[in-house]
DNA sequence: CGGTTGGATGAACGCTGTGTGAATTCGTGC
DNA sequence: GCACGAATTCACACAGCGTTCATCCAACCG
């Protein structure tokens, strides 16, 4: 699911938040909530950015937070989920224009919930729509591909190729399976044209991907990263 | 505060929410979640609009409803919020899409504070009733489309394709998806239909913003800027 | 170490899908 | 009923993409 930023200011709250979100598959990574908004030892030279942004509120400590994440340069556009608790659900006008807003205590089920909501206000897309393996994003939506987070543009088979074998990882495909599976059932053709895609694929890929999709001799083709 | 109505299934508890906006300050009236979608004796002819649609959802019965509520004529624009049980968290796409979301049982102060944040949200895009895309402008009230600045008419079903894509931006649709959410569930005719219109808006959108209503060949169309 | 087999590679062909111009149908107001 | 604009359908050309073919190279086997 990608990296999730916690910004609180009591350890355990931040706690049970990282360990909600990691059963949701997240990464955690606490961060103080004075400071440069970054996790420690990520400075501002690589930048990264995560997928998520959860802000524990303590009574009230959140608002400015949340206007700085807002106008962060690199940490624009990022979902942010504010969990208050409920004797601070009194109205600020901040409170109402975070992405999504959680009262605590919650379960893991809202909170899933909430941030799939928070993602879909951002970015239109909802994240069961991305199939990722280490650096490569398909993205089901877009029918774009990122490889290193470089957009790439594959023509339809190569997508439609490059997605089964992702979505099936380390099984073997013969020819004639990928044929049926991934041209279609009825689909009548030499077998050479899946190794021509596969070159194609590989080659879109970069030489450090390509070597994951591994040719299996007399056999067939095989994704494993 | 105004009027509230309520879309239930159970009895108990609508009373329960009724209860509780009556303290918020609302007029609340119960609505029969078949029919009309307008409370007993309001038929369509005075068309009043309630400040607040207040949705109690059973078992996942919330979805069609709020679709219809969506598309209902006269009840476009008003805030809706949706409370689901626990156990029906489980995404679907329309509580993706809802103005605001409240997780059974709840309190007054928090049902408050996301009646706020739903209103909020349908008044920032009456608000701005623009959409904007760079130096695109989609005015959602007059109809009228603003590109770099100079008015462009655009004929209804221009309009409405390209207002649709624009407020999805990347998401790749096919011809058919097109043809029923834009055009309407019911449409039965070719798919060349959408390519004349894509055309048509590209053309009047100017070289420059025709390139971001991309073709997915295969696919269908997507809008990016 | 040569023979054999299967996969990689490069290039060319031909089909399918999309763009485009124009004709036709539909809808609305006078 | 007529006129006008808009939406839809039709026909065709072109480009991109998928497929095939021919050749080269690498792995396996004796």
């Amino acid at each position: 699911m990608g990296d999730a930023w916690i910004y609180a200011q009591r350890g355990e709250a931040a706690e049970e938040a990282a360990r909600m979100l990691a059963e949701l598959g997240f990464s955690p990574r606490r961060v103080a909530i004075n400071g440069s908004l970054r996790p420690p030892g990520e400075a501002g030279a690589t930048a990264p950015r995560p997928d998520l942004a959860m802000v524990l509120d303590d009574r009230g400590d959140a608002t400015p937070l949340c206007t700085r994440l807002r106008e962060d340069e690199d940490l624009g556009g990022v979902p942010i989920v504010v969990s208050v608790e409920p004797e601070d659900l009194e109205l600020n006008p901040e409170m109402l224009e975070v992405h999504e807003l959680i009262v605590a205590p919650f379960t893991a089920a809202e909170l899933s919930a909430r941030i799939a909501r928070a993602r879909r206000a951002v970015h239109g897309i909802e994240e069961d729509e991305i199939v990722r393996s280490d650096e490569l994003e398909l993205n089901l939506a877009t029918y774009q591909v990122r490889v290193d987070g470089e957009p790439v543009d594959f023509t339809y088979m190569e997508y439609e190729l490059l997605k089964f074998l992702l979505t099936h990882p380390r099984r073997v495909f013969s020819r004639e399976a990928l044929l049926s599976q991934v041209w279609g059932y009825d689909f009548y053709g030499g077998a050479r044209t899946v190794d021509v895609h596969v070159r194609r694929v590989r080659a879109k890929l970069g030489s450090e991907h390509a070597t994951k999709l591994k040719t299996v001799r007399r056999v067939g083709y095989r994704w494993e990263s």
